[in-house]
DNA sequence: ATGAGCAAAATTGTTAACAATCTGTTGCAC
DNA sequence: GTGCAACAGATTGTTAACAATTTTGCTCAT
């Protein structure tokens, strides 16, 4: 029985520390280089020092961060450049989760995949883009845990978390959520059809054009 | 100007603190699910409990260890099924690697490469696996660099870390040196003809090998 | 004005003591 | 003997003070 939280002061578990200040980066609730001090991390979280300490750690191996000895913790500035770098390797760990999605796929996996194309047909219906960001993420996510591999998705989710700025701003480009729905009906058609080098050719395609569009948006907004 | 050492006490690095102990982790200096004891190891490496703690949680990031609140933190014992799904997405990155240094490949790294193959040709001919090893890891190592890819680096490297152990035993294997410079071999050709696709496939074909390699292994030894 | 030099402030790194938690052991009831 | 509760030891987590380092701002000579 985990001794939870009995109702005094806001005690924060020490992973928790980190998580939040995850969240927050991720979130882009700080600039890209912008100083991470700990004293003032400390207050706004209401966290101790020491746990923001170690939450900056982990998020340094993580990539998230730069530290600097004595000089402290930054954002770390992800350029256009290295976003397409870290897509393609996430293109060659999607492709792989893809190949073993196909392999294991049962019938209750296939019918979740079926049900978020649905709904992201539904939600291009009513242009709500948002939506269709969110469902992009939640089929990825659903094909991952489908491939059944621990290491695939720590993998991938670690370079997520230092592309997300880019990404979900790929739906604005004109056409791509007409696009998008394809290549993901593509790929879920591959899997549903248990054909391991039609589905990670499928992804294969996919991520190219997520990293085309990378490049047209930052072509288009000059980075911003 | 770095202001070094200057001659007193064993002063260590933090930075240090932390790869002294992932080598002697990955130099398998631990029993697997061997307890690691803060006090101990503060001790037994000469280096203070704070920098330990911050190098175990680097060290968990990575995936070298397990940590339990309260409770401590252990080396990871990785399966040989995990070993292999994590060779599975290694091939993935390293298959992207030789793609990429296929395209990228000027003179001298390719001089480079076939250096190392002709090494390997002559360790072989002297039935020298431990320098096989060595140089196996050298030529993969050079065609990550090639890759220049700072993202896939850190990846394999991280990857790599985890499943050494089972590494560099594949090579007892009977038939498996002679293969495995084949194997290099068509990887070199493919990076050397420029052939993207081909270099990747022969990337894959060769961890593919690997994978089997280390089942092989744990048949006839297993797991020890 | 400009830049070197220096002191103060801000920030991070380290240390040691203490608190919280887990683990194993002992003694006791049955 | 078995199981259980209290206890002691070991180990990790937290805190606060202090040290090391960088950064900032100021003075002053040119």
């Amino acid at each position: 029985m985990t001794p939870a939280n009995n109702g005094s002061a806001p005690v924060v578990s020490p992973a928790d520390g980190y998580r939040r200040l995850r969240e927050a980066i991720i979130g882009g609730r700080f600039q890209p280089n912008e100083r991470l001090v700990e004293a003032d991390l400390s207050e706004a979280f209401g966290i101790p020092r020491a746990v923001v300490r170690t939450a900056l750690v982990r998020l340094e191996q993580e990539g998230l961060i730069e530290h600097e000895r004595y000089r402290g913790a930054r954002v770390r500035l992800v350029t256009e450049q290295e976003a397409i770098e870290i897509l393609e390797a996430r293109a060659a760990l999607e492709a792989l989760a893809a190949r073993r999605a196909a392999a294991r796929a049962g019938e209750a996996e296939q019918r979740k995949l079926a049900a978020i194309l649905d709904r992201m047909r539904s939600a291009l219906a009513e242009t709500d883009l948002f939506l269709m960001s969110e469902l992009n993420s939640q089929l990825h996510a659903e094909i991952i845990e489908m491939a059944g591999s621990a290491t695939v998705s720590r993998l991938v989710s670690m370079l997520n978390s230092q592309i997300v700025r880019f990404q979900y701003r790929t739906i604005l480009v004109p056409g791509r959520p007409e696009s998008s729905l394809r290549e993901h009906e593509a790929i879920v058609a591959g899997i549903a059809a248990h054909d391991q080098a039609g589905a990670a050719a499928a992804m294969t395609v996919h991520l190219s054009r997520v990293m085309e569009a990378v490049s047209t948006l930052s072509r288009l907004f000059g980075g911003r």
